[in-house]
RNA sequence: GGGCCCGUAGCUCAGCCCGGUCAGAGCGCCCGGCUGAUAACCGGGAGGUCGGGGGUUCGAAUCCCCCCGGGCCCA
């Protein structure tokens, strides 16, 4: 099929189709969250992108004009760290060395390798982009549409320079956003430290502070208490100790003090401008020129009561509220702490130490000097590095930002309400991460990525925002340098003239946030292959889908940029995944060897299956990938496999086809079916628009195999293997080909490959004249109102219901199905369906139960007394579910035909041919039914005579029926 | 510490929003039929305290509260 797609380029067929014929049409926009080009895809991803083309498959079949451009995402530390895996890199260090241009090259070759991945494992799952216009972020035109929103920003007031204390990967060696920051909490154990700040001035008291990263002690400027809160001197051995009073209880226990007084009690505010010593002054030299402010209390009303000791130690460069109140205080963020991890010569005893190494050596310290109170341990959630694992620390270092102002800030959240989630309560989710949306630090330390478009005067250092390469190149003191591909290194080389004092500008050495590159996709996308004319008419877009945790990433950086660069929500409905697990439901990962790859796992078991598997589950709710829960599906399509198989055997031998049909009679079970028809396209298509794929799967697989293949086949039979073509075997005909159409048609988006084949072989076969080149093309199946007949439906559905209870009776009686029973009685209720529908459903009853009489009466028959009764919603069914001596031995008389059919079998007569004789011994009642029935065995088996031994002929073929012996032979 | 999701037969899951048809399906298992869809097809059965407890109600898997277990997010 795959092959079939390509040969004639059906999909770019299909797409002139949609875009050219449909002028009119609503257009139903699509914006695609580009997957990172730097791994290959595994089924995690094949699941999100199965959601995405059951999507747009069903939207083009419902009429849409269908905007389905493929994306990648290509630039950012996630396709850096890959190149620098390969090359054995350890630092950034290692990339200066090796060139940054040398090192560019090798990120883009990566990315080209990784794309093409994507693109064919994509095209075997048989997802349907435009793969051929797809954005890429690393293009230049799309560079520029970012380049493009800074500018706006800035236009706006929302673009600022700030000196600020943000999450660091010292391996990276750059900030990280917090979204960023958001993906990699890890549960971890942790020292839990309290130690003590000698006072000055007062002997032997002490401030208890406590922390969870030592090593910022070595940073420590102040100390913090909540002004409004009371603080208590406590006596404990020869020392006095203040902790907040609220506090008193959980730190005595979990330190382990039990001899204790309580000698004085002040509110936080007085204790505000006492100085302390600091408790590593001679370990690390340079606190001893830090006059007050420096090392004394501030207070802060952030300060919890929640843990700790109520008193917090103040590390100004390593973390943000500390950087806020040093600020306002005065207090300069020192820390001897490098950008990459390890002490600076300015950390004395802790020079060259890495940061969480220096946690033990700073407890020691304490401990030597007699300041460690209690060192245990603490499991608490911490972040690390999104992509490379490493654990951040809180840096003040300069970084680009954007504002999120209250009025932006507002209108996000206008628009997330205004917004369709599916399912429901993740609009919550969202709504409670943006509305603490905090500024958006945007620069990166970085080189494969948009670059930062800012240039700053080196000597009045008034910046300016570029936001085109032509606006660039006009600016330029030195236009030939510009590059035609803005990427670092040749972009560093452009030089612009400072407008306030004459000066050089150069560019500020950042990159941007890998996140804002996706981030504005929604305009970006179409910039790029200059399509902005496209944009009011897509944007916002109707339709987007990941998984749950871009509720951080990409859902908000797309509205943020939507908000801030258009003013309105770029999105209007929302599909959040969940993951894919191994099949124990454990988190796949490289590391514990579990990942489950799409194309490899493809190509060896097809694509299908694996939809259905990943489709089966809400697609919110997390899947386990069984190889043997795939086979499973793999099996139900089977089911379809053969049921058109079936169809095709007869309607081929008849010459029969839809054309030729006409208007036949449709007999009750026919209106059953197509009523079935009619729910099931009814229920996929609900099912699909609202999201909500598992059940569409549900739905249209319950169609093939229990209404087509399990009911309506076996029912149509006896219709089907009528010698004639007669009006109700063109109606049995008509109906399974109109149900068969539809369902394939019904689970084109669902399995795509299925459903294409079977409508090339077999729809197609029928239809000539009146089909499409492919299934995706065909319009949503619906059934015609004059074919709907609720009542009929009614009744026959209970006339099922019925046979499938008689057929439980049967089972629990040993009354093969082969055998007749006798009779049954349906007796309307209220409401019931009409004399005649029932009268009609008394035949499918008797057909799939094998009942010889199914009366319909207004009382309940006479030999109802002692019957089994089946109590339905508008009917009574009464049935004689027993043998009576006439039709056990109708029933013996078939079972010997049956095995005298084998027999001509076996001597292979042609099925017209009438044989000689048939010699038969039996023994006791089925010796009577041969005698009794002798010629319906006669003319059932095609034989001359049939005769009665009283011993078995020699060469007979021997049976137990029934526990009577049987053994006949036959002459040909 | 806060928020959210999940917890239904051996397994994988529907149902829960909008309380009331014996709590359903597929697979597996057991029994059986068919041998004119046959390297197919079909029927039946066993199996469940609907995580636990409490509440609302005439009535709860479904609504409310608490707890336990699994997972996610935030601080």
């Amino acid at each position: 099929m795959l092959r079939f797609w390509e040969e004639n380029q059906v999909y770019r067929k299909v797409k002139k189709r949609v875009w050219d014929e449909r002028s009119s049409a609503p257009i139903f926009a699509f914006l695609e969250g580009p997957p990172t080009a730097n791994g290959f895809m595994h089924v995690g991803h094949a699941r999100g992108r199965t959601l995405k083309d059951v999507k747009l498959r069903y939207a083009r079949m419902k009429g849409y004009r269908v905007w389905d451009q493929a994306g990648w995402d290509t630039q950012g530390l996630p396709v850096e760290l890959e190149v620098e895996k390969k090359l054995g890199f350890k630092t950034k260090k290692d990339i200066e060395r090796y060139g940054v241009e040398r090192f560019v090259e090798e990120c883009r070759r990566l990315v080209d390798y990784y794309i093409a991945h994507w693109v064919e494992a994509s095209k075997r799952l048989g997802l349907w982009l435009d793969y051929e216009h797809a954005y890429e972020t690393r293009h230049p035109r799309y560079i520029e549409a970012v380049w493009e929103f800074v500018k706006t920003a800035a236009a706006k007031g929302l673009l600022y320079e700030g000196r600020r204390v943000v999450p660091r990967c010292p391996r990276c060696g750059t900030a990280l956003s917090s979204h960023e920051v958001a993906q990699g909490y890890q549960t971890v154990e942790d020292p839990s430290l309290y130690f003590k700040l000698p006072l000055e001035g007062l002997d032997n008291t002490y401030l208890i502070a406590w922390t969870t990263t030592p090593w910022t002690i070595i940073a420590n400027e102040a100390a913090a208490v909540h002004p409004d809160e009371w603080y208590v001197f406590i006596a404990v051995g020869d020392e006095v100790w203040v902790v907040a009073e609220k506090r008193l209880k959980p730190f005595t226990e979990e330190v382990g003090v039990k001899d204790y007084i309580v000698i004085d009690r002040r509110k936080g505010s007085s204790l505000a401008g006492l100085r302390y010593r600091h408790p590593l002054l001679e370990e690390v030299p340079y606190h001893r020129s830090h006059e007050p402010p420096y090392h004394t209390v501030l207070t802060a009303d952030w300060v919890s009561m929640e843990d700790g000791t109520g008193i917090v130690h103040v590390a100004p460069a390593h973390g943000p509220e500390d950087f806020e109140l040093g600020r306002s205080h005065g207090i300069e963020a020192y820390t001897p702490l490098r950008e990459d991890g390890y002490f600076g010569p300015e950390a004395g005893v802790f020079k060259g130490l890495w940061f969480e190494d220096a946690n033990d050596k700073v407890a020691e310290v304490l401990k030597k000097k007699g300041l460690l109170v209690h060192l245990g341990k603490i499991v608490h959630e911490y972040p690390f590095c999104w992509r490379c694992g490493t654990r951040l620390f809180y840096y003040a270092s300069r970084q680009w930002f954007i504002r999120i102002s209250d009025e932006v800030r507002k209108k996000m959240v206008e628009a997330v309400d205004s917004m369709r989630w599916a399912p429901s309560w993740a609009v919550k989710r969202m709504r409670d991460w943006v509305e603490n949306a905090r500024d958006w630090c945007i620069s990166r330390e970085r080189y494969w990525g948009t670059p930062l478009p800012v240039w700053r005067c080196t000597r009045c250092g008034h910046w300016e925002v570029i936001g085109s390469l032509d606006e660039l190149r006009e600016k330029a003191v030195n236009p030939d340098e510009v590059p035609s591909d803005p990427h670092r290194p040749y972009i560093d080389r452009v030089r612009l003239r400072c407008p306030k004092c004459g000066g050089e500008m150069v560019r500020e050495p950042f990159v941007l946030d890998v996140w804002m590159d996706s981030g504005v996709a929604h305009t970006a996308a179409l910039r790029q292959y200059g399509w902005l004319h496209l944009w009011e008419k897509l944007y916002p877009y109707r339709w987007i889908t990941e998984a749950a945790d871009q509720t951080r990433g990409w859902f908000y950086t797309l509205l943020v940029t939507g908000i801030v660069w258009h003013g309105e929500k770029p999105y209007r409905e929302v599909l959040l995944q969940g993951h894919v697990l191994d099949k124990e439901g454990k988190k796949m990962s490289k590391s514990k060897g579990n990942v489950v790859w799409a194309l490899e796992w493809m190509k060896s078991h097809g694509a299908d299956p694996m939809r259905l598997l990943l489709l089966s589950r809400a697609p919110w709710d997390s899947v386990n990938f069984d190889p043997d829960e795939v086979e499973r599906y793999r099996s139900q399509l089977n089911t379809l496999w053969n049921t058109v198989r079936f169809a095709d055997t007869y309607m081929e031998l008849d010459k029969w086809s839809p054309a030729k049909a006409g208007e036949p009679r449709l007999e009750i079970e026919d209106k059953w079916l197509l009523y079935e028809l009619h729910r099931a396209v009814k229920a996929v298509s609900e099912a699909i628009e609202s999201d909500n794929m598992h059940h569409a799967v549900r739905a249209a697989l319950d169609l093939v195999v229990e209404k087509i293949s399990h009911t309506y086949i076996p029912l149509i039979r006896p219709r089907v293997w009528e010698e004639e073509m007669t009006e109700s075997k063109n109606a049995a005909y008509k109906t399974l080909y109109t149900a068969l159409r539809a369902a394939i048609l019904l689970l084109a988006p669902l399995v795509p490959f299925t459903a294409e084949y079977l409508y090339q072989a077999f729809i197609k076969k029928y239809e000539p004249e009146s089909t499409e080149e492919t299934v995706h093309l065909e319009p949503w199946p619906k059934v015609p109102a004059e074919l709907l007949d609720e009542e009929a439906w009614r009744a026959a559905s209970q006339a099922i219901e019925a046979a499938e209870k008689v057929l439980a009776l049967r089972t629990e009686r040993r009354i093969k199905r082969r055998w007749p029973l006798p009779r049954a009685a349906i007796v309307p209720k209220q409401g019931a369906p009409s004399r005649q529908l029932l009268e009609q459903a008394a035949t499918v009853l008797a057909r799939l139960a094998n009942i010889k009489n199914v009366e319909v009466s207004e009382q309940p028959p006479e030999w109802a007394e002692g019957a089994d009764e089946i109590d339905l919603e508008t009917i009574k069914v009464y049935v004689e579910a027993r043998l009576d001596k006439e039709t056990l031995l109708e029933g013996l008389a078939r079972e010997v035909v049956r095995r005298a059919q084998v027999l001509r079998k076996q001597l292979d007569l042609p099925v017209d041919h009438v044989a000689e004789k048939l010699m038969v011994y039996a023994e006791g009642q089925l010796r009577e039914a041969v005698e009794k029935h002798i010629d319906y065995i006669k003319r059932e088996v095609r034989v001359k005579t049939v005769e009665l031994l009283d011993e078995p002929p020699s060469g007979a073929k021997e049976w137990k029926v029934e526990g009577h012996r049987l053994a006949i032979k036959l002459q040909p």
